[in-house]
DNA sequence: CCTATAGCCTGACGGC
DNA sequence: TGCCGTCAGGCTATAG
C-alpha cells in the first residue's frame, strides 16, 4: 500500500484522531520492527507524552511529541494505522499499540513486518542520514532540480522515479501511473528524456500524487482514466482499450500501454 | 559512483 | 481438500 499518497492519508488520519491525548500505555507486539531503538527506550520515550504535530517526507511519517522527540514510522508494503476503542475493531497484525487515557488506541498494523519504527531527536537529520531526496510534493522540488536528478541516470525512468534518493515518495504503483499519464515508456533511461518529456513528467508527477491524496489513496475512487484502476493481467488501457503489457523493472511488476507510452 | 539483484517477512491465490 | 509455487504498492546489502 504505502507510497506517498497513502502515507499522507495516514498522516491526516493520525492528526485527526490522535493529537493532544495523553499516552497511557505502549505495547510492542513485534520488536523486530524497531530500528535503532530498544523496547524499553521506545516505551519510555512515549509513555505519559502527547503527540503534537505530524510531518511527512516521502514514505516516512513523523509524529512530534511534546518532549520534542519524534516518532518515525515507515509502512513497508502492508502497514497502516487504525484508531479504535472496542477490541472487536482491533486490526489483525498489530505490531505497535499505543493506548491513550481516553480509552482509545492507535494501532500500527503491518502484516509482513517490512515496516520500521524508531524514535529520533531530529527528523531532518533522520532524512539526511537516510539519504532521501526531496519529497515529491515539497516546494524544494522545482523543475530544474527534478531535471538534473533525472537526466544523469542511465537506469530506466521507472527505476529512477522509484529511487528514494532521487525523489522521495514514489513507489511501484504511482510510478506506473505517472508514466502512463505522461505517456512515457517505463523502460526509457532517464538520460534519454528530452526537455518536453521532462516537463510533462514533472507536471504529471504532482498532479497524480495530489489527485490520489484527494481520494484518500483509494484506487477505487480514482478517475477511470487512471491505469491503476485497470492494473492486472487482464487490464485494458483506459485510453485506447488495448491489452496492457506487463513486465519486470528493477525487480518490480510494471504495467503500461505499449500503444500510448511509446517514448 | 552507479545499477541490478537476492533476501527479508507473511499471507492470499491459483494450479495440480 | 491439501500442498506448493508464485506473487505482493518496500528497503537494504551485495555484487558487478
Amino acid at each position: 500500500m504505502p507510497e506517498l499518497p497513502d502515507v499522507e492519508t495516514f498522516r491526516r488520519y493520525l492528526s485527526a484522531t490522535s493529537l493532544h491525548k495523553k499516552i497511557k500505555a505502549v505495547n510492542i507486539l513485534s520488536p523486530e520492527i524497531l530500528e535503532q531503538i530498544s523496547v524499553p527506550q521506545l516505551k519510555e520515550g512515549l509513555k505519559g507524552k502527547y503527540f503534537e504535530t505530524t510531518l511527512r517526507h516521502g514514505k516516512y511519517l513523523c509524529v512530534l511529541l511534546d518532549s520534542s522527540k519524534c516518532l518515525v514510522m515507515h509502512f513497508g508494503m502492508t502497514g497502516f494505522l487504525k484508531y479504535f476503542m472496542k477490541a472487536e475493531k482491533e486490526p489483525p497484525h498489530e505490531r505497535l499499540l499505543i493506548s491513550f487515557t481516553n480509552r482509545y488506541h492507535l494501532a500500527y498494523d503491518c502484516q509482513r513486518k517490512l515496516g520500521k519504527i524508531t524514535l529520533v531527536d531530529d527528523f531532518n537529520q533522520f532524512i539526511q542520514d537516510k539519504n532521501l531526496g526531496p519529497d515529491a510534493l515539497s516546494s524544494d522540488l522545482d523543475f530544474n532540480t527534478f531535471k538534473e536528478a533525472i537526466i544523469q541516470r542511465r537506469a530506466s525512468i521507472k527505476a529512477v522515479l522509484m529511487n528514494q534518493k532521487v525523489i522521495a515518495g514514489v513507489g511501484n504503483i504511482y510510478s506506473d501511473e505517472i508514466l502512463f499519464q505522461a505517456q512515457i515508456h517505463p523502460k526509457i533511461p532517464g538520460e534519454q528524456l528530452g526537455d518536453k518529456q521532462l516537463r510533462r513528467l514533472f507536471l504529471v508527477l504532482e498532479k497524480v500524487l495530489e489527485t490520489a491524496i484527494d481520494h484518500q489513496a483509494n484506487p477505487e475512487k480514482f478517475p477511470q482514466s487512471y491505469i491503476t484502476r485497470h492494473r492486472g493481467s487482464k487490464g485494458k488501457c483506459p485510453k485506447c482499450k488495448r491489452q496492457l503489457k506487463k513486465t519486470k523493472i528493477s525487480g518490480r511488476t510494471a504495467y503500461y500501454c505499449a500503444n500510448c507510452q511509446k517514448i
